[in-house]
DNA sequence: ACCTGAACACCGTTCAAGT
DNA sequence: ACCTGAACACCGTTCAAGT
């Protein structure tokens, strides 16, 4: 889940003759791009849109975006500044939870930012201090490096994968027709071929409602009993 | 991670007036779309890639396929029929292992292929196969079913996670310059802002090496405490 | 260094019309 | 029912040329 942070291309230091201000910037772009993306999703968030959202072509974004994939991940990035306001209570299992219910929050009104998040390696400051701040409470608890590192890694996959599927069961008609479908397989599912669908079909079919919780549950007891074999 | 099985599109019952046969067939677009993915990568099996391979046009393909959506999953599934012919050895943890890591290693042949998984709703006949086979195994392991349920969901997202992310790492030059970023950025975390993540700079930076079964297995160790429990 | 218009090489999906 | 060509409405990215 961990990757690049910052803009993947600044614009260059200025070479000192001619100082005239860039009329773009990083920051106006990723701006623009969050708002179309919020105003009428990610998917409408390509170079040529957010081009004309400021008047120029596609081809000027090109001095501080790398590609689409960049843009999007900026997107995203852009909207973790929520999280990392947030300041939670608790003891530390607390504080792991609630930040990545939080997290999980901004992706569930998001859907197709869920999915981009899931596919592209992730990227930003926001997201850098999203893995500080998951990491401390870990260490807080006594997790070791090595293990606290790849819980991290987990618990955000797991967050971030939650997000997109209880996401893609809502809203739109088309999400409608899907899980209609995946439940016609589901329920429909041969006891004679595939026996163990057909007994945890009541409990696959449980979406959203506690999931995440457990996911974040099992990941910790999983740590947890590791840390106290550690120990002994 | 569970989603639709099957065609969503079957040709429709034939009328009984005419039988002249189809001339494509949901199985020749899916073997055409497979081969053209193994050759060229996911990303070029485009509708109208697809159907200039079977000397048409892309309108005719929606009879058959969905979407280009539904086109991929379609041929990952495709894939997934070697997992489904593998017989893992062992206890039902062995099992379960083993079972992921042969899927995982599927993916991580095919990155682009993994990260189509991670965002869409996983679908197919060979998946749901795949599903079945890992609740039967925690089934024979006393988990119960929701916890089963769950637990299958989490331990394919996992593999999945796992080998989308393995597999950014390897080939393709731009890859390997978007490792040398990620290594940039977390190396030079400054440990006054950053300190945790300075702190565990080593560790965040291995991938791959040990890092799914551990995943695996800090899920399992979680599932099997909450079993003891639950038989107190 | 930054910005631009134009060009290249594509896409997915729908629709009216054919058989 | 199935298949088709053409059309609609877009894409990302590169490049030569300008300032």
């Amino acid at each position: 889940m961990l990757g690049a942070v910052e803009s993947r291309r600044q614009p260059k230091a200025r070479a000192g003759r001619r100082p005239a201000k860039p009329l773009l910037g990083r920051a106006e772009i990723v701006e623009a791009a969050a708002r179309v993306s919020e105003a009428e999703g990610i998917d409408r968030v390509t170079m040529r849109r957010i081009a004309a959202e400021l008047s120029t072509g596609a081809a000027s974004l090109y001095v501080y975006v790398r590609d689409t994939e960049d843009l999007h991940a900026a997107v995203l990035d852009h909207l973790l500044a929520g999280v990392r306001a947030s300041r939670p209570r608790g003891d530390w299992r607390a504080r792991v939870r609630a930040t990545l219910v939080r997290y999980a929050a901004v992706l569930v009104e998001r859907p197709a930012l869920a999915r981009m998040a899931l596919a592209a390696p992730l990227t930003g400051d926001n997201y850098l201090a999203l893995v500080d701040r998951l990491l401390g409470y870990l260490f807080e608890g006594g997790v070791g490096e090595r293990e606290a590192a790849w819980a991290v890694d987990l618990l955000l996959l797991v967050a971030t994968a939650s997000a997109a599927e209880h996401a893609t069961w809502r809203g739109s008609a088309r999400a409608g027709a899907e899980l209609a479908e995946l439940e016609r397989i589901v329920r429909g599912a041969d006891p004679r071929t595939h026996p163990n669908v057909a007994r945890a079909k009541d409990e696959l079919m449980t979406v959203g409602g506690g999931r995440l919780g457990w996911h974040i549950g099992t990941v910790l007891r999983g740590l947890d009993r590791d840390r106290r074999r550690r120990r002994k």
